[in-house]
DNA sequence: AAAATCAGCGTACACTTGTAAGCTTAAATA
DNA sequence: TATTTAAGCTTACAAGTGTACGCTGATTTT
């Protein structure tokens, strides 16, 4: 690649990064400006341009971006399951450390999953269903469940660790600790009567 | 009441209203401007202070009144179920029902609780407490459940069909009902696990 | 070596925003 | 009836926004 690709490619990278740098508890993608975000990236606020034809476009790169964080860690907690933990336990504790060391990034997915632009609603909405469908899978083969139903719990069970997560954002670490508990225990719940359903059929 | 509060009175309500009717799929509370809402509400900019000392203000009055809005749902629901429902069938027929037609309350309460304002957050998330213990009670007079599993229980059931509104909003009519029989399975999923839970102990 | 490309810059403009200051006028109070 | 109160107004300002336009200079291509 050459050196101005490469140049630009960074700036591109700065533009990202000082996005994601500026979302915070207090401040959601759409109060971000363009202006602003230039400006911590070190370009002028007309040179925005060249990356990107809109602060919207930058948001869905962001969004796409989160999603494969979020991907990755599915491939980290499934790697421990493999070595033998708890599915549960597991999940909910690599969700929980998530939530913690890249608190920004699930509060974009968040926010935007029932946010003012369609195109970030779906985005979202689409890393959602990946995060399903793997799911799924892996109840169907864990469990001889068939894929219907299989959807049907995992779809559950993500809303219910998602939602966790959302309230988790508000809280310090003992009151984490104690939704965390909670946690587990309504996913049991809906582990059980997926079993008992599954015994019926 | 005086000819002057009565007058106060409406104009507080003319910007309620105006808030209201401006929140959309494509405008969150945070886009709203105190210019926009004064002058669909007919008054001058600078008048908006003789009401409200903020747009936060304003939003915190708004976030009330939904939340006064889903507890009067819940009462009809309580209703239509004493007059011979099913629990499950009645509350997720209401609550779409609700979303149908206060599609804009019900953004405000899905998009706040995850806003950039902890006051807005910690709103909302009172009324889902409330929301979620009188539902505790029920299941516990109901099924005979101890009241710390039947929390559990309430919790897991108003995320779910909290969710399946979120998603809801960008549905059409065909998709909503699929929604709402996939809604419909997962409530029974945890209503069975919680049942034999309880048998258990 | 000459020509073309293009990332980044500076200037500029038209808007919108929140809100301060002070006035008007009708209702409430004394 | 005289005085006070306060809802709503007009004017004004400083700050911030997105983006059009045209330039520069280094890199790439021919």
């Amino acid at each position: 690649m050459g050196v101005r690709a490469q140049q630009k490619q960074k700036t591109r990278r700065a533009l990202i990064d000082a996005a994601f740098s500026q979302l915070s508890a207090d401040k959601s993608f759409s109060s971000l400006s363009l202006r602003e975000v230039s400006r911590e990236a070190g370009i002028a606020p007309t040179s925005f341009y060249r990356h990107f034809s809109d602060m919207n476009e930058l948001g869905l790169t962001m969004v796409d971006e989160a999603g494969l964080t979020l991907r990755q860690l599915m491939r980290q907690a499934r790697e421990r399951i493999a070595s033998g933990g708890s599915v549960i336990q597991t999940s909910v504790t690599i969700f929980m450390e998530f939530i913690e060391n890249n608190s920004n990034v699930f509060r974009l997915l968040l926010r935007e999953r029932s946010g003012t632009s369609a195109a970030f609603r779906s985005a979202v909405y689409r890393e959602n269903q990946h995060f399903i469908a793997e799911l799924s899978d892996y109840l169907c083969r864990a469990n001889g469940t068939s894929l219907e139903n299989a959807r049907i719990e995992a779809d559950a069970l993500v809303t219910i660790v998602f939602n966790a997560g959302a309230e988790a954002l508000d809280l310090n670490n003992e009151k984490r600790a104690e939704l965390a508990v909670r946690t587990k225990k309504q996913l049991r719940l809906v582990a059980k009567g997926a079993m008992q359903l599954n015994r019926k059929s």
